[in-house]
RNA sequence: GCGCCCGUAGCUCAGCUGGAUAGAGUGUCGGCCUCCGAAGCCGAAGGUCACAGGUUCGAAUCCUGUCGGGCGCGCCA
């Protein structure tokens, strides 16, 4: 099966709310995979149209800006400080070579007296015609490309440092080189179901169970990104895949309907699409919200929260809750070296095992697994019976939590256990002078520590053997 | 207006596809270190599962409605 998440434009930085698509996806991912299935994750990259030409366009006025060129930066085009530094990669790369005067290109229709104010969308489309006209279609194409892929290279790399790695990232252009949008779209023109209307191509979605029909081709020739999202899923199909497993903001919810109609016209079974809903998040501190808007500014980039709490805070707090239910995330809490910290909670039971083989080889004692083994019919407390039990359930539970695809499951299960097994370790002395009975309860408590890693492992949480200090120093 | 996701302890959330007295953490209060890591453990206290109907031997869970919150409804992506 093939599991799609993120997915978001190349034109700026993961946000905060990104994140918690990656976390789950990727868990949910590990997941599948743990519960037997082959599963591909791949990122599809939206490289062409609108917002694409938009990205290349406010690079080149930064750059333009950085060279000196007196110019009103738009309102409406990408002004995220990250631009800047991509743009200083441009002009390594093309030095003088783009630099036009600042009265060739065009001003806003408001600014001159007695006219109707343009929008900013239609001021946005002049000045990317312009540049091109500046450029040359090609150079402007070179300029457009060599920024979105740094920005999708910040992207990848983001991703890798949380611990999420992809098999492939399946680039929008492939499809339009390889006219495959056209090929989707001709498919829904033999199935009957398109329709010329006010000089556009309409997909008659509404007979498919959407609310209305939705355009293919603008009245302009150009594809929407619609029509493009129905050749990558077609794409996705005939590649052979048995499921696709899409990951998707909460915000696109009203996209599901549409592209359902177009795969039912397309003959792909209902069952083949799976999509799920991350609804979203928001960001406190202790009690305290904490505004995101770049604006205000305090909190914007996944890279930024990672680096306050860490990759191994933020992927739990990522999936700790139902996606299908708004959540906030709180800083303090995950930063926080303690009880209430399920992170912490969870890495200090598999830290304190590792610690009982530290104190047994201070002791001068070896674990001996065979006899250890021999002995668990001398486990009889009933909390060790129940540990026994619960460590018994792990492979039900990932099996269940992944077709339910809710990796909060796991997280849920991890934080029981562990929590069983303070509990335990504070009730019963384990290195005890008999050695059967303590190679015994240390083989149940190994079993504890494996499991624990093992489901860490599936939401990309890091196991340590020991919590230095570094980690215990409170936050300020 | 229509559609999607929700509403469980003061707060943040679980509740394993309908099963016995609804559970954790936090916050408040009280216990536990000559003993393997007290970063922990134990206990007390706290709920009309938003509300009203319905289905069922049995409902936090399923159905309908109401109220409240979030998000969406473009020839944007």
């Amino acid at each position: 099966m093939l599991v799609e998440f993120v997915s978001a434009n190349p034109t700026g930085p993961l946000h905060v709310g990104h994140g918690r698509g990656a976390a789950y996806g990727a868990s949910l991912a590990a997941m599948l995979k743990a519960a037997g299935y082959e599963v591909s994750c791949e990122y599809y990259v939206n490289d062409v149209g609108r917002q694409a030409d938009l990205l290349g366009l406010s690079g080149w006025l930064r750059y333009l800006q950085q060279r000196g060129v007196a110019l009103d930066f738009p309102e409406a085009a990408y002004r995220g400080d990250y631009l800047i530094e991509h743009t200083k990669a441009l002009d390594h790369e093309w030095g003088d070579a783009l630099l036009v005067a600042a009265d060739s290109l065009p001003t806003p229709v408001s600014a001159t007296v007695g006219a109707v104010p343009e929008s900013a969308d239609s001021y946005l489309d002049r000045l990317v015609v312009a540049a091109r006209e500046a450029l040359g279609a090609e150079r402007f194409a070179a300029v457009r490309d060599f920024l979105l892929e740094r920005v999708r290279g910040g992207i990848q790399r983001e991703l890798e440092a949380c611990g999420i790695h992809y098999d492939r990232w399946f680039c929008e252009r492939e499809l339009s080189v390889a006219g495959a949008v056209e090929g989707a779209v001709e498919r829904l023109r033999e199935a009957g179901a398109v329709e010329e209307r006010d000089g556009a191509l309409w997909f008659m979605a509404s007979r498919h169970g959407d609310d209305k029909d939705r355009v293919l081709r603008r009245s302009d020739g150009r594809f929407t990104y619609y029509a493009a999202d129905i050749a990558y899923h077609l794409d996705k199909f005939e590649r052979g895949y048995d499921l696709a497993v899409n990951v998707w903001g909460a915000d696109h919810h009203g996209y599901v309907a549409r592209l359902r109609a177009a795969l039912e016209v397309l003959g792909i079974e209902r069952s083949w699409l799976n999509i799920h809903l991350v609804q979203f998040v928001s960001l406190c501190r202790g009690g305290e919200q904490v505004q995101m808007s770049t604006r205000s500014g305090e909190f914007d980039t996944l890279e930024q929260l990672r680096t306050e709490v860490g990759s191994d805070a933020t992927r739990f707090f990522y999936v700790m809750r139902r996606v299908d239910q708004a959540t906030s995330f709180d800083l303090q809490l995950a930063c926080s070296n303690s009880r209430d910290n399920p992170v912490y909670y969870i890495q200090y039971a598999h830290a304190r095992v590792c610690s009982l083989d530290r104190e047994l080889a201070k002791r001068g004692l070896v674990h001996d697994r065979q006899r250890g083994l021999a002995a668990v019919a001398q486990l009889t407390e009933v909390d060790e019976k129940t540990l026994a039990q619960r460590l018994a359930e792990y492979p039900e539970r990932v099996a269940r939590a992944a077709a339910q695809a809710q990796p909060h499951e796991l997280a849920t299960y991890l934080r029981e256990l562990a929590g069983m097994f303070h509990t335990y370790y504070h009730r019963r002395q384990l290195l005890v002078d008999d050695d059967a009975l303590r190679d015994a309860r240390l083989c149940l408590a190994y079993a504890v520590r494996q499991v624990l890693a093992n489901g860490c492992g599936l939401l990309g949480v890091g196991v340590p053997e020991r919590m230095d200090s570094a980690q215990l120093e409170p936050e300020p």
